[in-house]
RNA sequence: GGGCCUAUAGCUCAGUUGGCUAGAGCGCACCCCUGAUAAGGGUGAGGUCACAGGUUCGAGUCCUGUUAGGCCCA
């Protein structure tokens, strides 16, 4: 009788004892077993070995390669959105960079031609902001100033190139770093000449559409030099200045009466609007008086006069003036004084603008509302002059003021003004202004205080606020060819389509169909939907809408996309192309003596022919008769009459570089890809740019070619830290301290696991885990490996067909067609996280504690030829093969360096998982039976969790017997199904209602399988073993 | 202040025109294995679905409001 040392479980010995002789035997069956092996490591080292792949890609498998190997392929266009050459990448960018990755190489892997241009924008504000910071510190400033004003720009537009061209650079390698697949050998840059002149042919398309025009706008202005300045060259230093606070004359003391809602006998005169203001200089320019329509006004006696004020200051503005006698009549909120008009203090009419004459000032001289009036300082009642602030102008816009600006750009006043002030410095008219409102009894009160105001960082002379004309797009000006305007086509887009809304009810009623449920006539696609239709006919009818939706309207990935876009281009005003800057493309507009501009269709397109032969720089180094040398007025009908190219001065505006980006559709689609190439499918990117490039993009295509540039718009949000705050910049999140120590397939992991149509939330703790996540799959694919090192799949493959349809085998090819179905299905529809989510439980489930436990023992066990081991490995080998494919657009580092050891491919060879596809499905039908079995797995699991209690506590030490009513599990092997749970045996008993456990432990053990399936008995050997292990062996 | 969005287990997330006892992974606890070993397997505990109302036979899901947060504007 075998001792229960001898047969117990392993360490049945008291205290964990061993007897050591039981230990040498089974070490001596070890080495008859096939054990794992394989040169794929445990540890991914991705630091070391990424870059080493991104070497051997740059050699092999690089862009052009991939270009080439796709070649004759339908292609996917999909367009990068340019980020602004400025810094290191953060974690916007890598998560913007690795989503579009994973859609360039997953549709790669769909069998699709993916040609993709990264990008950047390089001109504009901060890059030349941060330039001048830098030439001020390093003292050359001030040697620019004593340059001429076209060679200081020319001298600051070198830096900014330089600048500009360090950051790509720098950018570059760290996207590259992330593994990313682009052309990074040539990418565009809206600085090149060649992306300038391709922006200048989109506005001569919208000039020619009669969609550009000049308008007034207010904008830093500084009289010494006579030029707009941009915030940045603004230096704030303190100024002392006069503050007035001065009564404008009700124009119907009755009509302000009944908005308080007192008797006039009893106000007994005409009440005043007291306004304040510290720029008393741009009074004669004041159109309006602007309240907040929720704040609470008075109208109070103070010492004998009546005035109106907002309650919240009464109080400080009388102390100030040191008011005496202040009596509160009556209150009112503002809403009810918007529309009273009042009489200026010193101006009879309003004025009409310079040049003007039809203006219309209909609306001048009355109570506007405006939200940005508060209770800080003054009087609740703000001043409006819409030619000389910004606020002010939007108010103006708002109500239909004109945008009187009677300061010429030498600072003076011109002749709209009354005449004491005429040709007077605006300067000097501050205390003129206030003496004569003094003098008038306007005036309430008036002190000098000091403040701080802006400066022109050049001359430090103090900056005014002037209008001055700017170019602008107009989004409300008929397109001339169709007569409707920007914004309507471009809603016309946006609007879900009626189409899109049927297709929807032909989609849930197909789900309907397809799950039985019954269509009752309450239904509300009862009524839609044709109900004689079949399964058949209705795919087809959700195809054909589907081509219509996708015709006639943008997809918005998320949905909501499409409101916030539609929010936007609803309320968005004119777009003011024009900038007063020195780094971007110049507008190339010439400017006549009378102040009139010539930008005609033609001369645009001269001038961008020029562009593209030298670039913007030539601009700023030549006359304008050399500019246009490619014009010729007599060819264009747009040309004024008496054109003189000798009379012409060069514009110095720069085009917002919105513009530039929102021309990419042109410059670097259409222009490299040809004409197939607009529409592109999708554009992917921020929130933030449904306002910005998805915007700026759609308007001016729309104008120029008729429809926006892309065809699906997909959005994702921002990054939050872990508590969902706004990340700060400070935070230390530089990807260059990011490589150092998680490796890109570990981010490209996590980014492929967030939500990311809203704002995701991060932490290095998030890496941490992704990195454990990372590792699981990495290992399941290493198991896979291991098993297969004496594999080779030509010798040794199995026919699929000859696969027994309830083999365990069958069973896992049958899950991983569902797998791989699933995972295109959520790459198709941009549904990363599905995709990430269906291979990690693939991994970690189906494999891992299914099948790959199963399987085990037949892979060590089983002779290293057998049919049943070479038809795991073959399964395995086709699995691992497959699971590289899907893992490819995420990990595509590992899935790369998995694939080649699986294909045992040499070192100096060229073959690479990206040039690959996804695999076929093996479309193995599987018995029917599976579900039972799976279940019957469960509760076989539980069976044994509770024989626990037994003593029962290693599952080998257990058979199991299951009921098997319908006879439906006596058709499966039972060796699978004991392998599926882990036990010696299996066995099924038609009678039973529950899994029976059988204890097993006085029954010997295989030294070599370590089963106890019945056949153990001592062999030729001295060992105890399965008749299995026994014939293996060969004892 | 306006537009759009988000809120489900300790953490990260699923939850499909409203319908079984709200699911998964991680983590945690207990156990097995020691022939995937800086691995692998089993079982289990964990939720007032942000809050307050409403519609409905029925609400995590629809409506209104509140709170907290984000993006874009003002």
């Amino acid at each position: 009788m075998p001792s229960r040392g001898r047969y117990g479980s392993g360490f049945g010995g008291p205290c964990g004892v061993m007897p050591m002789s039981a230990d040498a035997t089974e070490r001596s069956y070890k080495k008859t077993l096939n054990l794992p092996k394989t040169g794929f490591a445990m540890k991914a080292n991705l630091i070391q070995n990424e870059p080493a792949s991104l070497k051997r890609w740059d050699k092999s498998a690089s862009y052009a390669a991939l270009r080439e190997k796709k070649a004759g392929k339908p292609t996917f266009v999909f367009h990068d959105g340019p980020p602004y050459a400025n810094g290191s990448i953060h974690l916007g960018h890598l998560m913007n960079k690795c989503l579009k990755d994973f859609v360039v190489r997953s549709k790669g892997m769909a069998g699709f031609d993916v040609p993709y241009v990264p990008g950047w924008d390089c001109h504009g504000l901060p890059i030349e902001h941060k330039v001048m910071q830098e030439l001020v510190e390093s003292g050359k400033a001030k040697k620019l100033g004593t340059l001429e004003p076209e060679k200081a720009k020319m001298a600051i537009r070198r830096e900014c190139k330089k600048y500009a061209e360090k950051y790509v650079k720098l950018q570059a390698g760290q996207m590259k770093r992330l593994l990313t697949q682009a052309d990074y050998d040539d990418p565009y840059l809206t600085m090149l000449p060649a992306y300038e002149g391709a922006v200048l042919e989109v506005l001569a398309g919208l000039v020619a559409k009669g969609l550009v025009f000049r308008a007034l706008k207010p904008v830093h202005w500084s009289v010494a030099n006579e030029t707009a300045l941009a915030e940045a060259e603004l230096e704030y230093m303190d100024r002392e200045d006069i503050s007035v606070y001065v009564d404008f004359e009700a124009a119907d003391g009755a009509a302000v009466c009944a908005a308080f809602g007192v008797d006039p006998e009893v106000v007994g005169q005409t009440p005043s609007f007291m306004i304040w203001t510290t720029t008393p200089w741009t009074l004669p320019a004041n159109l309006a008086v602007a309240v907040h329509e929720k704040f609470t006004y008075v109208l109070a006696r103070v010492d004998g006069n009546v005035t109106v004020v907002v309650e919240d200051l009464l109080e400080s503005v009388t102390k100030q003036a040191g008011s005496e006698d202040v009596e509160v009549l009556a209150r009112t909120t503002g809403d009810r004084l918007v529309g009273l008009r009042y009489k200026h203090p010193f101006v009879d009419e309003p004025p009409k603008p310079h040049g003007k004459p039809d203006a219309d000032t209909s609306a001048c001289y009355q109570i506007v509302s405006a939200d940005y009036v508060t209770v800080e300082d003054g009087s609740g009642l703000v001043h409006t002059a819409p030619g000389h602030g910004v606020e002010d102008y939007q108010t103006g816009l708002r109500v239909g003021l004109p945008v009187y600006c009677p300061v010429r750009g030498d600072g003076t006043y011109d002749h709209t003004v009354p005449e004491w002030l005429r040709d007077l410095s605006v300067w000097e008219a501050n205390e003129k202004v206030t003496e004569h409102l003094r003098a008038s009894g306007h005036l309430f009160h008036d002190n000098t205080f000091m403040h701080s105001y802006p400066h022109d960082w050049r001359s430090k002379t103090p900056v005014i606020f002037r209008s001055t004309e700017q170019w602008f797009v107009g989004v409300d000006a008929e397109i001339s060819d169709t007569g409707e305007t920007l914004r309507a086509k471009a809603l016309g887009f946006v609007r879900p389509s009626r189409e899109q809304a049927l297709l929807l009810e032909y989609k849930h009623h197909r789900e309907k169909l397809r799950s039985g449920a019954e269509i009752k006539p309450e239904d509300p696609n009862f009524a839609v939907i044709n109900h004689d239709l079949t399964l058949d006919q209705i795919d087809d009818k959700i195809r054909e809408l589907e081509e219509r939706v996708r015709a006639s309207s943008l997809t918005f990935v998320p949905e909501w996309g499409r409101n916030r876009m539609r929010g936007m281009l609803e309320s968005r005003p004119d777009w003011c192309i024009s900038r007063q800057r020195s780094w971007g493309l110049p507008i190339p507009a010439f400017i006549y003596g009378d102040g009139s501009a010539l930008m005609t269709e033609a001369s645009v397109r001269a001038v961008a022919t020029l562009f593209r032969e030298e670039g913007s720089d030539a601009w700023f180094t030549k006359e304008p008769a050399e500019i246009l040398k490619h014009y010729n007025p007599d060819d264009d009908p747009a040309a004024p009459d008496g054109f003189d190219m000798n009379l012409l001065k060069k514009g110095g505006d720069i085009l917002d570089v919105w513009f530039e980006s929102g021309s990419s559709w042109n410059a670097v689609m259409r222009e490299r890809l040809g004409a197939g190439a607009f529409p592109v499918e999708l554009y992917l990117e921020g929130s933030d740019q449904h306002r910005g490039w998805f915007q700026l993009s759609m308007l001016p295509a729309i104008g120029v070619m008729g429809r926006p540039p892309y065809k699906t718009l997909l959005t994702h949000g921002f990054m939050n830290d872990k508590d969902g705050k706004k990340l700060s910049k400070s935070a230390g999140h530089t990807i260059e301290n990011m490589f150092d120590k998680y490796g890109a397939d570990v981010m490209r992991w996590w980014v492929a696991s967030l939500p990311y149509e809203g704002d995701v939330k991060v932490d290095d703790e998030f890496f941490v885990l992704a990195g454990e996540s990372y590792r699981k799959v990495r290992n399941t694919i290493r198991f896979l490996l291991s098993n297969l090192s004496d594999f080779t799949a030509g010798e040794h493959c199995v026919e699929c067909s000859s696969i027994d349809p309830k083999s365990i085998d069958a069973w896992v090819l049958a899950e991983f067609d569902k797998l791989s179905a699933e995972v295109q299905d959520a790459y198709a529809k941009y549904n990363f996280r599905r995709a990430h989510a269906a291979i990690y439980n693939f991994c970690s489930d189906t494999m891992s504690s299914v099948y790959l436990a199963a399987t085990k023992d037949r892979l060590y066990c089983d002779a290293a030829d057998s049919p049943r081991r070479r038809r795991t490995q073959t399964v395995m080998w086709d699995i691992a093969d497959g699971l590289c494919r899907l893992l490819a657009p995420i990990m595509c580092h590992t899935a790369d360096e998995a694939w080649r050891e699986l294909k045992q491919v040499d070192k100096n060879d060229p073959a690479c998982v990206h040039f690959e596809e996804y695999l076929e499905p093996f479309g193995l039908e599987i018995d029917a039976g599976w579900a039972a079995v799976m279940a019957a797995r469960d509760a076989g699991l539980m069976a044994i969790e509770k024989a626990k209690a037994d003593g029962i506590d290693n599952p080998l030490d257990a058979g199991l017997v299951f009921p098997d009513p319908d006879g439906v599990l006596a058709g499966f092997d039972a060796v699978d199904l004991a392998d599926l749970c882990g036990v010696s045996r299996a066995s099924v008993d038609a009678r039973a209602t529950e899994v029976a456990v059988q204890d097993l432990r006085d029954e010997p053990r295989c030294e070599r399988s370590r089963k106890r399936d019945g056949t153990v008995k001592e062999r030729s050997d001295g060992g105890l073993l399965t008749d299995r292990d026994a014939a293996v062996v060969g004892v």
